[in-house]
Order: C-alpha cells, then structure tokens, then sequence
DNA sequence: TAAGTTAGTAGACGCTTGTTTACTCGTCAA
DNA sequence: TTGACGAGTAAACAAGCGTCTACTAACTTA
C-alpha cells in the first residue's frame, strides 16, 4: 500500500470500534484477533492498543457503547411478559441479533473477561428487570427470565436463525409471554 | 523424571480422558489445553494424539462417554415439569454440574467443535424431550426448555454455583416447575 | 538369548496470538 | 522555511498453541 493515508484520529477510532462491535457480536471475543479487527477497519493493527490499551479495554468500550437491555425494560410490570416475548420472537427469525447480547453469549467462557460480562449482564438485564419485579424472590424471579433470554441465544448460535420448526409469530408469542409469566409472576 | 514408569496402555488412556473429562466440564474446550490434560493424567503429551488422533476426537470421545442427558427424560410426559424442575434445582447450589453440560456450554463457541456440540444437544435433550410430547409444537416447546436449561448453566457460570439470593427449596422447584409447564404444556 | 513390537519420552516444528518498538511522513505553528 | 508533534506503518517480540518426529526402553515371542 503506497497511498498516503488520511490523518484523522477519530475516524480511525471509530472504524475500529465498529469494526470490534460487528466482529465480537458475530464471533464471541476469543475468537476475533486483532489483526482482523485491523483488517476489518482497515487500520494499522498498533493503533488499536494505541488508542484503547489493550483488546480486553477495547471489548470494554464496547460493552459501554450500548445502552440497557433494548427498551424492553421500561414497561410496566404486568406488560413484561409479553413484551420480553416479542423481543424473543423477533429475534428467532431475525438475522441480526443485539450485538452486545451476542458478544455476550459468545464471550462468556473466556476468563479475561468474565467481569466485564458479568457485570454487564448484571447491570443491563438482571438489576433493572429484578428492580422492576415486586414480591418475594425478585432476584430470583428476574435470574430464571435472564436464563430463558441468553439460553435463547445459546440455542440460536448452536442452530442457526431459522430453525425449520418455529411455528407462527402468534404462537410463538403466546407460548414465550406465559413462560415469562411464569418465571416473573409474584 | 528417572523413574521408570508401568507400561499401560489401557491404564493410561483412561487417565487421559478423565482428566479430559475433568478439565473440559471445568473450563471449556478452548481453555484446556494438551499440556494441561497429559500434565493432569500424568501422561506424556503424545500419548494424547497416539490414543485419540486429535483433541478434536479426544472431546468427541469424552461427549461419547456419557448417556443421555441424566434419567431426567424417563418419565411419562406428565411428570417431565418437575423433574426437569428438580434437577435445576439441584445443580443451582451443588457444586459439581453434568460434566457433559458443563463442556457444551463452555465451549459452545468454539467454531472446531460446533457441529459435536450441536449434534450431542440434539440427540441428548432436543430430540428425546421432543419425542415426549403430544400436542403440535413439540420441536419448539422442547427448544425453549432446552434454552432454559442451558441459560441456566451459562447464568451459574457467570455468577457461580452459590448466588445469595435463592430461596429454598421447595420455592425454587415449585417455581421451575411452573415455568417448564408454560414451556412444555400443550 | 535374540529379535520384534510398542508404550513412553524429549524436544522441536510451524503457526498464531496480543503486544511493542522503531520508524516514516503529513500537518501545522512559529 | 523550519521544527515539533503525532497519526500511521512495518516488523519484530515473547509466549502459547496443537502436532509430529526421532528416540529409549520395557515387554513379548521365537
């Protein structure tokens, strides 16, 4: 590559950054090195430790760029169920997944992170959703509809997005908005 | 090392897979490696590849060594709720899961090995709880409790085997068992 | 006892990983 | 025009990986 290249800092902060959201959500973190994070951004691979110090505050930044478990939170409790069924239902089909969840079934073997997962997991599904639960055993309640949700995602990666077997929409959302009951119910 | 050491072929072939059993329950398919294994079975590194041609096979021969997902199965349709329900229960605070379990979930990402993880999830829970059912849907009922067995595993390895807010027993099981009734019912 | 088979060993092979170093050169203030 | 700053680059680094080869030595068979 003879070409100059352009100057310009944050551009290349950027593209890398997007190019480590997409290819962390696809792959899980140990599986994307980082000189394909460099390639994918086209980047020089040192400017990633340049920029963020290492892959682990680069996978860091990452988390942090996404919000709380997509709005499917900020209902009212009797609406949960239904709403985290949709959410579910959509994302069976649907190619893209949310990239950070991916990144998060996908990265949850790898010991240099756990942390970071763990927390983010805590901190964007499991305490907003407890927090939102009344009665006893919240904690408890919100675990079992977060195993559900990333149990989900293990059962999409093992399988693909299009399991010949999934009936209709409506059944399928039927069927996820009273197993949510169930696990969310006082 | 001087010693000598006991020529045993079939003594040290199984030391090499249970350590291997061990080390791949505990930390993954990824995270183990053959230095590991052989330093666990106490084992020269080459013994490995000599005996089990790859650590591919070797993974392939520890999933291989176990029956179907525990007795839990066994039991006419009716019934499948609560055990399915006490078995939960009883891996959310002891302290040792199914070895096998432990291995699919761990190393569920791992592209070399994702086609044995699929096929062993599907031979050993999907398909025979699947079989179990009567009604339409079955394929897809028995998917979401699949999901919620193996989110309950990916939830214990983040958080460990003892999480502080677990009620009881009998709160926990009555609870799970609700929760396989939505998904698996008719 | 001599020859052949084979379990066990030590070490190297080629490769990939995350990280770092030494350098080039575009950009802009003095 | 000159000099300093810093974005971008190429190459190397040490460590780790799965795998394989050449060898030793214990057991079996003739």
């Amino acid at each position: 590559m003879d070409e100059t290249r352009q100057r310009d800092r944050e551009g290349t902060r950027r593209r890398i950054l997007d190019a480590a959201r997409r290819l962390f959500a696809d792959l899980g973190y140990d599986q994307v090195t980082m000189r394909v994070i460099a390639a994918e951004a086209d980047a020089n691979i040192a400017l990633i430790n340049r920029y963020f110090g290492s892959k682990r505050e680069l996978f860091a930044e990452v988390l942090a760029m996404q919000g709380r478990f997509p709005g499917v939170l900020d209902f009212p409790e009797e609406e949960l169920p239904r709403r985290l069924a949709e959410y579910i239902a959509e994302r069976l089909r649907s190619d893209q997944a949310s990239p950070v969840m991916a990144a998060l079934i996908r990265s949850s073997n790898c010991p240099e992170i756990h942390d970071l997962i763990r927390d983010r997991v805590s901190s964007a599904i499991l305490e907003p959703l407890s927090a939102r639960l009344s009665g006893p055993d919240a904690a408890f309640r919100a675990r079992i509809a977060t195993a559900l949700i990333t149990g989900n995602g293990t059962m999409r990666q093992l399988y693909g997005p299009e399991s010949s077997d999934v009936p209709d929409r409506e059944a399928v959302i039927a069927r996820l908005t009273a197993v949510f009951e169930a696990c969310l119910s006082q």
